[in-house]
DNA sequence: CAAGCTTTGTTCGATCACTGGCGGAAGTCG
DNA sequence: CGACTTCCGCCAGTGATCGAACAAAGCTTG
């Protein structure tokens, strides 16, 4: 029946989130007879999904046996493709790293010298973490642009040429490859890191764009088009004569991205290009840079403060190449969503810097494809072959 | 398992979407046995939730008995507590209304009264459709202010003096009660009726105040503290001057909602004071007036841009007072949102004045305990009872 | 320290829900 | 009018789940 749980996927859902350690744990929460649960849990051990670790204290009685994720014979990929960058994790199934990389890599060289590359380094971290090819399960990657999840193509992405309807993929054989904008990943990674017990989280990433993941009901809301969270275009009063790369002007992001900082910068005689040289300026202790930095967390705030309005978050989460210096940007931020949303909405609200950081788009990419294998009906489909 | 189709309450779901319409229909969609899919019929009629109609055309063999919610033994009020008025419909378990009404009435009278007007015409509507009052099975209400909706109580209400964190299901017994912010029950409503394949959409209600209820992924979005969709204090640029009732200037609300527009109006030499005094003069030919509304239009468009960014619905409905002239509303609405949001998000979007008009409000509360009472943990509860 | 208690996990017969084949019902088609 | 198709109820077979009894393993107590 709908909803009674007890499926050998329910029981593993109840393990991997570590509300069940043990069979009676289990039991108990499922409703489900203790020998029914056993059946279970054999079958997930004898697939390889569950192992069981020495036995735990005793709380007066036998001691439990505990239970636990296998984390020897299934890994999977976390990839964050940035605009000149390539991150990516190996992951056991419990969400540990085995390997991680980095190197610079251009994404507008094309997809297929991009996931060449991925290819080959996977293989590497692979071996680096002594473990078969074949025990790659899923690849999870986070993209700088709009992507049709359900498919796995890139939609029309600006900042990468050569891209767009490309059927990623396809180009991993034997493998789940699930495709995300990098926004949504890093969200995602940072609510189930360090918020699981938070149902609606907003991540918003600053660097040279300003863009935004959201999660809903504890899920990634991806709108209509895969779209939403696009907020560098959203406009701010006061500031009509920016223009912006869309056409538009007054844009967040033409006022408040890293870009747009280290331009406001140079004109005041201080010398920057990119969103790394204001963090630089920062941290060598500018005053103009520290106050432009401010100035852009209370532009970005004035937006904020409509969404908190609009969508009433409990966690907002500040990452990307900005956040580095997050307490001045942080600053500016709070103050005006404290001044301008409902205390309502801000009552329970809280404004904090990504606890993920660098890391944040390649784990949430890898979070994506171990959510996947675990989820029941795949699981299920696994047990019942 | 989990997911298997099929438990009594699944059945039904189907039955009552009209995704299935006979025996076979629901064995074909479940996988189930039709000796099992009859089985489950059988209880659900046995339990006055199903009955057949009489056979329908063959397709070359026996014609099927066709299957549809039964609509004798089983009604659901639907409440509209609005400011100033009260209006109730009372609907079977197809949604259809069988009876409704409206009265003027003060919410400021406080819970007492205003429950026992509820109560009394709830109790006048039963005996108009002849229904006895154990039929009643669940009440949807919708208010103006935010509500804590797992417990029905309001949540520090602006315009409902004495409600504060009053249960209000504790006054009526007997029967599951769900209330609900007024322009999130409309948005249900709206979809549910107009838009049952759109899976996000955006409701906004402009009235004296602005609203907006959302539905995300089908289901309604209520936010951390069920304060989400208040989008009347959010800021829109140029206005500096404008105060608004929370303290904030810029606001909305204070630019363009209906009691903004009436008070610009007579700024301008045509006196108005509501929202209804501005659509009468719209009706009546006034240019200024015509001007003023498209100016909110634009005001809220900007607002929305904003959001058809971050939340990228499929539709967004206008409805409240003001939509009554809401070719003029529309017009400014849409020249900003198709000129300040980006193409992806806005190229499948679809801007619409409301379909369910008035009666948005009661038919969407209405929605809510139907919606409950045919929830399959609940139809599963009463089947094995 | 041994007997009893408590909690955990397993075994196994009983049970119950679902299946799927069969036949009857009720139409259409040639 | 018979062949065919589709729908639905009946009923024995099957497989999953249950629950009682049992075994395991540590704690408690006299």
């Amino acid at each position: 029946m709908t909803s009674i749980p007890g499926s050998p996927g329910d029981v593993l859902t109840l393990i991997s989130a570590g509300t069940a350690t043990t069979r009676s744990d289990l039991a108990r929460l499922t409703g489900l007879a203790r020998s029914t649960i056993s059946q279970r849990v054999d079958a997930l051990i004898e697939r390889g999904l569950v192992e069981e670790t020495e036995s735990g204290e005793s709380t007066g009685g036998r001691p439990p046996r505990h239970l636990r994720l296998q984390t020897e014979d299934h890994v999977f990929g976390g990839v964050d493709l940035g605009a000149t960058h390539c991150r990516i994790v190996l992951m056991d199934l419990s969400g540990e790293v085995l390997a991680e990389c980095e190197d610079p890599l251009l994404v507008a060289e094309g997809p297929e010298i991009v996931l060449a590359h991925v290819d080959d380094r996977l293989g590497r971290l692979l071996s680096v973490a002594g473990r078969p090819r074949t025990a790659l399960r899923a690849l999870g990657m986070g993209v700088p642009g709009p992507v049709e999840f359900a498919t796995g193509r890139p939609n029309n992405p600006p900042i990468m040429p050569g891209w767009n309807d490309y059927p990623i993929p396809e180009h991993f054989a034997d493998c789940a490859v699930l495709v995300d904008n990098d926004v949504n990943v890093m969200a995602l990674g940072e609510q189930r890191n360090a918020f699981p017990d938070t149902r609606h989280l907003l991540f918003v990433k600053v660097g040279t764009g300003i863009g935004c993941g959201i999660v809903a009901e504890g899920g990634l809301h991806r709108g209509a088009q895969g779209s939403a969270g696009d907020i560098g275009h959203i406009r701010v009063s006061g500031h009509e004569d920016a223009g912006c790369r869309c056409g538009n002007s007054a844009c967040l992001e033409a006022v408040a991205g890293g870009a747009a900082v280290a331009r406001r910068l140079t004109e005041l005689g201080v010398p920057a290009e990119t969103g790394a040289d204001v963090v630089a300026l920062v941290q060598a202790g500018s005053t103009q840079a520290l106050r432009l930095v401010r100035e852009a967390g209370r532009l970005i705030g004035e937006v904020l403060a409509g969404l908190v309005n609009f969508f009433n978050p409990e966690v907002i989460v500040i990452g990307g190449a900005l956040s580095r210096v997050h307490e001045h940007l942080l600053a500016g931020i709070r103050e005006t969503v404290y001044r301008r949303s409902l205390p309502l909405a801000t009552h329970h609200l809280s404004i904090v810097p990504s606890r993920t950081g660098i890391n944040a788009a390649a784990l949430g990419a890898g979070i994506l494809a171990i959510e996947h294998y675990l989820s029941p009906d795949n699981i299920n489909r696994i047990v019942n072959a």
